[in-house]
DNA sequence: CGTCGCATGTAACCAGTTACATGATTAA
DNA sequence: TTAATCATGTAACTGGTTACATGCGACG
């Protein structure tokens, strides 16, 4: 399976009908939040793309005191299209992070930035568990709800949590040593 | 700090000269494995413009039995320049994961292709936590390791097993739930 | 005698990002 | 009146992937 804005887009709509804006929405907030991501630049085409390959339809909406929208709905092809991608086996996992590269060369920063850096991952961590707590709670609320939406979140939920303590239990040592090793070669280097 | 191949092969390259080939086998295989991704067909356009932004310097070597080889180094521009890009702060960390989205939408999925799905990706969870244990006992053995490259793997680590442990402690509820769930539709839809 | 590993590269392609354009309404 | 939110969209760009081209030596 071929995740993409397209595929994402199908997702979404399994779960209601819903307009472009709302779709971003969704990524930006809901339980795909970690997940996915997607800007307006990429979603309306896929949308109109979708429209025309017969998997969506669009119905404009009036709404009162805003700019009407266009509400996307699957079809019977889209619901097909859909559930067929889902019995296919999925792609590797992708992770691009910045913070790990960084971490990675951490012996060559500057103690006090490092620290900077790491305490900011952790208040991001901090929130993002929040937020999907938050969200689980939600969820329990609501009977009937998606079993798999509910997994996916713990598996989330787990693995920002394990970064969290990782970030928390071994930052100080790192710090720590990183200063202690430029004062040792500050001193070697004086000699 | 923008994390693109650029910066990935000063990263590389300041831990030892190395030719495109071989910077390329160090994301594939080394600790850089879990964290990032970059095929020849953009390392080998990226080496060539650092080599004309003077960022690294290449020298062809001659091999026995095999073919010659360009091993890269950074120059003191290029070493100034990859220091400066770690005082910058890293950004978002961006996550893609077909596997997740899969199992957002578990409920319709059959059950056996859904434990068919889990077993793989956990084990494929359980290699690379081997192989990252085996990187770590390879850092051990050599004194004055770098800190940083520690750390990474060791976060690296730790969010590969708690998504290991996630799963497997998950996963007979998630499929058990799924397959009795559609047991009652399907006798709904009997009725 | 085939094919795997080493080694470098190019060209076409594609997905997604960024920045822009538009415009109404509402809250500070 | 300024900014923010809702709402849709386009065009240019960028970065990276895929597939291809080339060639030698080793191994089975």
């Amino acid at each position: 399976m071929a995740m993409s804005v397209r595929t994402l887009c199908l997702g979404v709509l399994s779960r209601g009908p819903a307009s472009g804006y709302e779709i971003r929405k969704q990524c930006e907030e809901g339980p795909f939040r970690c997940f996915f991501d997607a800007g307006f630049g990429s979603i309306y085409p896929a949308l109109r793309k979708l429209v025309q390959d017969g998997l969506i339809v669009g119905k404009e909406e009036a709404q009162v005191s805003k700019p009407d929208k266009i509400v996307y709905r699957l079809t019977d092809l889209g619901w097909q299209a859909f559930l067929e991608s889902l019995t296919e086996l999925p792609g590797a996992d992708r992770l691009k992070s910045d913070f790990v590269f960084m971490m990675f060369f951490a012996d060559y920063i500057d103690p006090e930035h490092l620290g900077k850096v790491i305490e900011k991952r952790l208040a991001w961590y901090r929130e993002e568990i929040a937020r999907m707590r938050a969200c689980a709670a939600d969820m329990a609320d609501k009977s009937e709800s998606p079993l798999g939406e509910s997994f996916a979140l713990g598996y989330g939920l787990a693995v920002y949590q394990a970064a969290e303590r990782y970030l928390k239990d071994n930052r100080d040592a790192l710090i720590g040593s990183v200063a202690a090793r430029r004062r040792q070669t500050t001193v070697e280097a004086a000699e």
